[in-house]
DNA sequence: CAGACATATAACGGAGAAGGCATATTGGGT
DNA sequence: ACCCAATATGCCTTCTCCGTTATATGTCTG
């Protein structure tokens, strides 16, 4: 089953790939290489990866050429949406008070 | 010790906590109720989400009450801007043509 | 078509995290 | 000072997930 885009993210070789993919498409061999990981480990990933939409794959001659998809990332994007406020807005008389509050 | 963000976003019941807390402080106990789930759970999950810098804590009577904080989520907003211009960007020729050779 | 290369899956062991229950701690009211 | 309310912590069990080794699938190349 498909796990959530966070639970996809929480894990840091995940972000690791994410990071490899955002420059340029790579094939699974040059995902490893540069990864310090297993390429089973890998491919595990990438599974997850696909599974969740962060990643599509292609195939060219015996390679798989994966690259980076938005979707889900957007969907993060997305979801922090309502927080930005947190720190674009303005403190406003109230949220001065409060701060004062807080210790 | 603190977890990273990305790790502490992952548990549905923490992100549920902190949407509680988008739209006003709130005591443990008034997380409690309205999440389901055990007081003893909810304030592990708050001892996480403070270690970590989502939320601060100020003691009011015999109550403590949690408030949202912008820096971790911040963060997270700054990972994710690398990754904005897969969205944002217009799509050139060569990104057309990438596209059109994924299957 | 046989062998070699690239990637995927299987099987296994181990570590960490989540939830529940029981209990400790802290602060307040009387 | 006691008792109670509000929250935190310990312990235990369960379950998920990562990584490694071994093996399967698939596809060029000679």
């Amino acid at each position: 089953m498909s796990t959530d885009a966070f639970t996809v993210l929480a894990e840091p070789t995940r972000r690791r790939i994410l990071d490899a993919l955002r420059d340029a498409d790579r094939s699974v061999g040059e995902l490893v290489d540069g990864l310090g990981v297993s390429q089973p480990a890998v491919s595990k990933h990438l599974r997850v990866l696909r599974e969740a939409g962060f990643v599509s794959c292609r195939t060219a001659a015996r390679q798989r050429i994966y690259r980076l998809e938005p979707g889900p990332l957007r969907a993060v994007d997305g979801w922090l949406d309502p927080y930005r406020r947190l720190w674009t807005r303005h403190l406003d008389a109230l949220q001065r008070h409060l701060d004062s509050q807080e210790q």
